[in-house]
DNA sequence: CATTAGCAATCACCTTGCGAGTCTGCTAAG
DNA sequence: CTTAGCAGACTCGCAAGGTGATTGCTAATG
């Protein structure tokens, strides 16, 4: 493809994304003044079609990019603006305070994310599992059950009232034992041993029932992620243009409200670089009129916004990959912390 | 008012539930067979338009009712069904598994508040301030740092990272000088008496610091209560029929995302009693096309469903009635067995 | 061979008008 | 107090017509 060719492409996902309208070919020849007239345009803009870059609303309209030509945008032509100095300076206030509590902490991310770009900002949280056990604190509740604290690195607190006849010395045994034999050790692993078979010299009456209630603990759904979302109003404003908006909009906010779906929308975001799906390239059918722009923060948590396959892809890609950073150092901090200490 | 104006009144607000279209002498005659004829039904409308109760879209449409026509049905007029075995039954089934956790059981009744009304349902948590201190524990995370994890009765359990440089033994002389001196405790009035004076004895090194992080601890915002909403779908869906639906859903979710505001949509929601909330009477502008039924179910938490105005408020009334007494049993339960533990 | 000018054809979008249908208010009679 | 009958008001849906934007095509140009 020539430079020409890439250029008009350029200029049509760039008109389209600013405006929201398809683009003609005088409309690029006045807005981006090139030095061919408009003919030779709908010649280049005949070719990009054919190669299935762009599309036609109709069949004398102006051109839309198709998700084919998004991805070439965005992979080729993007340009990564910096982050405007403000914008930098309004995240790392956010960041200032607030640094008490992970849920609170996740939360402020996905809002900034949600507010910066004006789209849904979201936040999965880590995998548990992929986290090492600190501490386990086991409280007696009442006599047939009692409150099992588990509390990872990264200040992840997992707690589940679980049923037990057990008193309280022996729990409060149990517990000391649990901290001083699991300490340190990365809890999904601990999980699979334990479903394997019991930890050796684990024999006697105290360690059984010790057994017994780790595995009530830390087997079930330990890889749950919850997810925080943000800024919905924005999200649905864009759906709101389109045609059949009920329909769209419903579609989304079931997915939304089903989070294993999301997580499959997501699809392996897994490494640490930044991923983004664009329209159709989603394996989740009603997501197909969005895109996201997405980022692994550490330990399987991801991080990212969602909008219109027609969004600002500069903007939103050096927003998510500035947060995400500062997110990055935020938890490795305390992690690092916690290796020393 | 007659007999005849509260039946016809009654016989409007039903069919407009049902229908969402402005109800007609004719309508009320045919559907439900009156020994009048529209005349004199049309003349009583006359009298409950000049009353308040119901009134027109526009110069000679049928009649729509009014908030306060709404008001005097619900009060009034509102025939409550027991719920339908079957739906008392998924109620049942549902709460049968799943106590492990309060967030989780929290959300659960939020989406069959959801489900069963076809409305949006939402939890909001108990105000932690109301309940007594079960037990905290201090882990040393980091030279600077330790996570603290305060337990109340309810399995509630709220956690946060303090900056402490205080070694790790003395972090847990602390943590057991405390579990014995607060257990049991109402954590709203320790935090009043903290905020005043120090508590009576402690004078001692340890207790200074014990002090120093008690406050930390509980002081700061104890009182929030987190949202869980569900079915959020649902919603949009009535909205979407309505005029200028992007307006009203983005209003909509705003307050939605704004819990300080939703809170106050929910005024003194603080006896036990149900309540009803019909549009304009809520004290939140953006909420008037809404109605919200709710019912406390203890320590200050709030249950409840938000749908339009138009909406099947005996249905409604029952289900959240029903699932509201569920939950504060499951509650209560819970907190009485923790009292005789 | 790439580029250009000019032109007919296509289509969305907006406004307008019309007809059918619905419901009320009013008046006068029962 | 109730009823019948009727004019007037208004919605709703549909179709028609005008406007403006944009393309593809063809033939001419450098």
């Amino acid at each position: 493809m020539d430079a020409r060719k890439r250029l008009i492409l350029k200029e049509i996902v760039d008109h389209h994304i600013r405006t929201g309208r398809a683009v003609s070919s005088q409309t690029i020849l006045e807005k981006y003044g090139l030095s061919v007239s408009s003919a030779t345009i709908r010649n280049d803009m005949k070719y990009l079609e054919q190669r299935g870059y762009i599309r036609k609303a109709w069949s004398s309209s102006g051109r839309i990019p198709t998700a084919k030509g998004y991805r070439f945008f965005v992979d080729w032509l993007l340009e990564l603006s910096e982050l405007a100095r403000k914008q930098q300076h309004a995240i790392l206030e956010a960041y200032a305070f607030q640094k008490q509590r992970l849920d609170e902490l996740l939360h402020q991310t996905a809002f900034l994310l949600a507010s910066l770009t004006g789209h849904l900002g979201f936040v999965l949280t880590p995998r548990i599992d992929q986290t090492e056990l600190e501490f386990i604190a086991l409280v007696k509740l009442s006599p047939d059950h009692a409150l099992a604290v588990l509390v990872s690195d990264l200040g992840i607190v997992e707690s589940r009232i679980i049923p037990t006849t057990l008193p309280e010395e022996q729990l409060e045994k149990i517990g000391n034992l649990l901290n001083r034999s699991l300490h340190g050790r990365r809890l999904g692993e601990l999980a699979a041993e334990l479903a394997e078979s019991p930890l050796e010299g684990w024999s006697d009456r105290v360690t059984q029932d010790a057994f017994a209630l780790v595995q009530q603990l830390i087997t079930p759904q330990l890889a749950r992620q919850r997810l925080y979302t943000e800024g919905l109003a924005h999200l649905l404003q864009t759906v709101f243009s389109w045609e059949d908006p009920i329909e769209e909009a419903r579609k989304l906010l079931c997915v939304l409200e089903d989070e294993s779906r999301f997580l499959q929308a997501l699809g392996r975001t897994r490494t640490g670089e930044l991923t983004t799906i664009i329209g159709e390239e989603n394996p989740v059918k009603e997501l197909h009129p969005y895109s996201i722009v997405s980022l692994n923060y550490g330990y399987d948590g991801v991080l990212g916004v969602l909008g219109p396959v027609r969004m600002d892809y500069s903007k939103v890609v050096s927003t998510t990959q500035y947060i995400g950073n500062r997110l990055r150092a935020i938890l490795t901090i305390s992690k690092a912390a916690a290796a020393w200490g």
